[in-house]
DNA sequence: GCCGTTTTCGGCCCGACTGTTTTCAGTCG
């Protein structure tokens, strides 16, 4: 069987092969140490084969020896010997099982076993249809209840409304602000704050997770159940779980005000970062869990009302959300230098990707809100700089000549508004060059003399093979000086499209060499930079230029979620080369010496 | 199977919720 070295293939993998061991009784510490390996690999911050090619395989914190050997395994091969045999001994229709949402590994396996499926390609179907004969209540540890459940989860599953199936973070953020605003209409609400991945600011979100403090439990819980809903999921002394109608699910988790901060910290996560913490406060005789931080001699509990507090009490300074994904969080906070100072949104300075409703005929969409629109919002925001950087002229349509002269229009046009719109905030006129599937600019070299300087990005031959793609990019880095900024330099779209397959050391190092800033693109369906890429270009010496790529005035709103991605990759402000006042930014923008 | 600021052996994060159970197993986060 071919296996796939994806980072996500390779966590279901592990995973799958976790699930046989269960099944097979194997030691439940393996089982979890398999299951931890796949955590670890999906959350990598690098391509797990890339890791593999420089040997450092066993550097992933979850991998050792064993697994590590496997990998090489399946790299080289293809396929590993022995998760083959394992999985040799498991039904095979025990898998696809495993995707529906309350189906774990001894219940898929019983179900296989009891119902005869034999079948993995229609497992589902099969199992379905032996719930409406009325099969699975009668065997022994089901009832009505779970047949019933299990019918409702398989069409949840279909829906493709599981946790698999995940949202962008501005979408998960839209809901979070609903359900606050109707939390906060309880007078017994003390404190709001998001959990899990959302308030870590990852890119993509699974369900919405929230926190409040009250003494009143009960009522504010019944509360909650108040907001509109498909279903109620459970529901317990600490919380509950609906289904909206829009099919994503919110937790809510609630706490008594002097636990708040434990709680907080507990279900931030992620689950890698708690685990370390815990494993390091067990050396101090410490034990944590959600209402506190228990002497393990004692057995006595201290509560927290802060987070801060909870950190404080092991040793430790406040770690940022953004940071707890176990990338050495812990241990960097234990060194003398501490944690990085991370970038905040009030940091940033300018935005230097706005595409305006400046009229010509673009290889791409134009923006729909005027230049002074833009200025105006800038100044709101508090910007010093804004850059026009619409894309380049249509290179199919036009001559050479022609591209020239609508550069110098644009130019002419775009210092003529801003004349006339009396600011404080500083333009620069920049353009966003395709970077054509050779590697040159779809700009010819005459017109960038009416740019400030430009952003170059890939907007076509997404897949051209690793290899090509490094030339491609390398190439278009030293093709001219007026090249500053490389935009959003994977080209993925989150959910929908995977970003271009490139040699990034080769990339990160040549941008560091011409002193090019590695773009975050805060529009929320790209994030890109991502901020495993981030983490690793931080470590190069890279710096960065965080960007809305607004198309439309709103848009200059979601800065906040490139500082996410910067701050999840560890940046600091003298990272970001948009955190530079305007001079300074001005004097690193427009260079013609290199 | 993994891992180390007491350890290369002997531990391994912790608790809630649910359904089917009279004390717990499975699943989830």
């Amino acid at each position: 069987m071919k296996m796939g070295t994806t980072n996500g293939e390779i966590a279901q993998l592990l995973r799958r092969v976790a699930a046989a061991y269960q099944i097979l009784g194997e030691n439940r510490f393996k089982i979890i140490a398999y299951d931890r390996a796949a955590d670890s690999i999906e959350h990598l911050t690098s391509e797990a084969k890339d890791l593999w090619d420089n040997q450092k395989l066993s550097d992933i914190s979850g991998i050792g020896d064993a697994i590590a050997k496997h990998l090489d395994e399946l790299f080289r091969t293809g396929s590993v010997q022995h998760f083959m045999s394992v999985f040799k001994k498991v039904p095979a229709a025990v898998f696809p099982l495993l995707s529906v949402p309350g189906l774990g590994p001894k219940k898929a396996y019983k179900l296989v076993t009891e119902l005869k499926l034999d079948n993995a390609a229609h497992a589902l179907d099969d199992l379905e249809k032996a719930i409406r004969a009325g099969r699975v209540a009668p065997l022994e540890s089901f009832g009505e209840k779970s047949q019933r459940d299990i019918l409702g989860a398989i069409a949840t599953y279909r829906r493709g409304l599981t946790k698999e199936n995940r949202m962008e973070l501005l979408h998960a953020d839209s809901i979070a602000q609903e359900v606050i605003q109707h939390l906060r209409k309880h007078d017994s609400v003390e404190r709001v704050d998001s959990l899990g991945s959302l308030r870590r600011r990852v890119a993509t979100i699974g369900d919405v997770d929230i926190a409040v403090a009250t003494k009143k439990s009960d009522a504010l819980i019944d509360h909650f159940l108040q907001f509109p809903h498909e279903k109620l999921i459970e529901r317990g002394p600490k919380g509950a779980t609906l289904l909206l109608h829009n099919g994503r699910q919110v937790d809510l988790r609630v706490q008594k005000p002097k636990s708040y901060g434990a709680m907080l910290q507990y279900f931030t996560g992620s689950k890698n970062h708690n685990i370390k913490l815990r494993s390091y406060a067990l050396q101090k005789g410490m034990s944590l869990n959600e209402y506190g931080i228990k002497n393990v001699k004692t057995g006595q509990l201290h509560e927290f009302t802060s987070e801060e507090s909870f950190y404080r009490a092991l040793g430790l300074p406040f770690i940022s959300p953004e940071l707890r994904e176990d990338k050495g969080e812990i241990e960097q906070s234990l060194r003398p230098c501490g944690l990085p100072k991370l970038v905040e949104l009030q940091d940033i300075k300018g935005d230097m990707h706005i595409h305006t409703n400046y009229q010509f005929e673009s290889s791409h969409d134009l923006g729909t809100s005027s230049l002074s629109e833009h200025l105006e919002k800038a100044s709101q925001l508090g910007y010093e700089y804004i850059g026009v950087s619409d894309h380049n002229p249509s290179i199919t349509n036009h001559t050479e000549e022609q591209i020239v002269e609508i550069m110098k229009r644009r130019k002419e046009a775009y210092i003529s508004m801003f004349k006339k719109y009396n600011t404080n905030v500083h333009m620069f006129i920049m353009c966003e060059v395709d970077i054509l599937a050779d590697g040159t600019l779809a700009l010819p070299e005459p017109a960038l003399e009416y740019v400030d300087a430009v952003i170059v990005s890939v907007h076509s031959s997404f897949s051209q093979g690793r290899a090509k793609t490094t030339e491609r990019l390398l190439k278009v880095l030293q093709s001219h000086p007026k090249v500053r900024i490389l935009g959003h330099p994977t080209g993925r779209l989150l959910m929908s499209r995977e970003g271009i397959d490139v040699d990034w050391s080769a990339v990160f190092a040549l941008c560091r060499k011409r002193d090019i800033a590695l773009e975050i693109n805060a529009y929320p369906s790209r994030l890109d930079l991502p901020d495993n890429l981030v983490f690793e270009a931080v470590k190069s010496g890279n710096t960065f230029c965080i960007g809305t790529d607004a198309h439309a005035l709103d848009h200059m709103n979601l800065m906040g979620y490139g500082v996410s991605v910067a701050r999840r990759g560890w940046t600091q402000k003298r990272d970001i080369v948009n955190a530079l006042e305007y001079n300074d930014f001005k004097k690193w923008l427009v260079k013609e010496d290199i």
